[in-house]
DNA sequence: ACCGCACCCTGAGCGC
DNA sequence: TGCGCTCAGGGTGCGG
């Protein structure tokens, strides 16, 4: 599940590959829920445009293109944005792996889940956008448009401030997770990394957010941005579906303390990880070091 | 304004 | 072997 680091990772290979180079064709699947903006309309809108740069607000990417125009990029759940010649199991259905003899080559060849590729011109390679629970998502902005999606968005977890975190939560009576998860309040925080910084500053997910007091929102707010940061550093977390733009796994998953560590005893004091749901969301705590 | 829930989607993994 | 069920959770949008 694509979080900031995750999707912080895979801007920076994928800006290598897109920034400074024109689009020659763009290939798509049907139009469905994925398209906020429709494939025939993205085609028209993105052939022939060079990206400029590649920009991260929260979960989402931001290719901006040379006439201004911006394509906006969201992962979801199961979004993969990779380049071609990537190869990963992760890229492959369960089907196909087992179809798969030992030495056959791994290289990925565009499926069904493949809602999106864009040829560029030149030498290199095209990149994929690969989603198979179409939870993600693709639309294009007009040269000076916003987005509604980006105009909800609270400011980057990146810069989490105790004092963000302690005006934000004043009137809100929901459990502490649930707010992390808030993307109005702070952008780029998911299921995971809700979790680990809940469990570094030692704050039972449960709790209501407006009992959080001034310094432990500041503990909360620095516990986000290292937890965030160490994860960037380690290539985000391959849990699933997630895979690097290269077709290398993240190596964070290896490094949770709570997160689908249920049943298992806590790091630092023995006790059991709980699991429990929390706003349709697995939630994983020490009953112990979190109070 | 805020809260909790249903919903969008599809594959994996389970029990029978 | 194979069906049908449940679960996973990004985000939106609804009613209370």
């Amino acid at each position: 599940m694509p979080e900031l680091p995750e999707v912080e990772v895979t801007r920076r290979q994928i800006e290598k590959i897109l920034v400074g180079r024109s689009i020659r064709a763009v290939e798509t699947t049907a139009p469905s829920y994925f398209f906020i903006t429709p494939p025939r309309e993205l085609r028209e809108r993105l052939v022939g445009r060079r990206t400029r740069e590649l920009a991260r607000i929260g979960k989402y990417l931001l290719a901006v293109l040379d006439d201004d125009s911006r394509l906006l990029l969201h992962l979801g759940m199961t979004g993969q944005l990779f380049a071609a010649g990537a190869s990963s199991l992760r890229l492959l259905s369960a089907a196909r792996r087992a179809t798969l003899s030992p030495d056959q080559s791994l290289r990925f060849e565009p499926d069904a889940h493949t809602h999106l590729v864009l040829r560029l011109a030149g030498a290199g390679p095209s990149v994929y956008f690969r989603d198979v629970r179409k939870f993600g998502k693709v639309a294009w902005i007009a040269p000076g448009a916003s987005h509604e999606r980006l105009e909800k968005l609270g400011p980057d977890a990146l810069g989490a401030s105790g004092a963000l975190l302690y005006t934000a939560t004043r009137r809100r009576a929901a459990p502490i997770k649930s707010v992390l998860l808030d993307q109005s309040v702070l952008a780029g925080v998911g299921n995971i990394y809700a979790d680990e910084a809940l469990f570094l500053a030692r704050i039972k997910s449960t709790r209501p957010a407006s009992r959080l007091r001034p310094e432990q929102c500041e503990t909360l707010a620095a516990a986000i941005r290292r937890v965030l940061r160490q994860s960037i550093r380690r290539g985000g977390s391959s849990i699933d579906d997630f895979v690097n733009p290269d077709g290398s796994d993240g190596g964070y998953q290896t490094e949770c303390r709570v997160y689908g560590r249920g049943g298992e005893p806590c790091l630092v004091c023995g006790s059991v990880i709980r699991r429990i749901v929390l706003g349709q969301r697995s939630t994983h705590y020490c009953t112990r070091c979190q109070t």
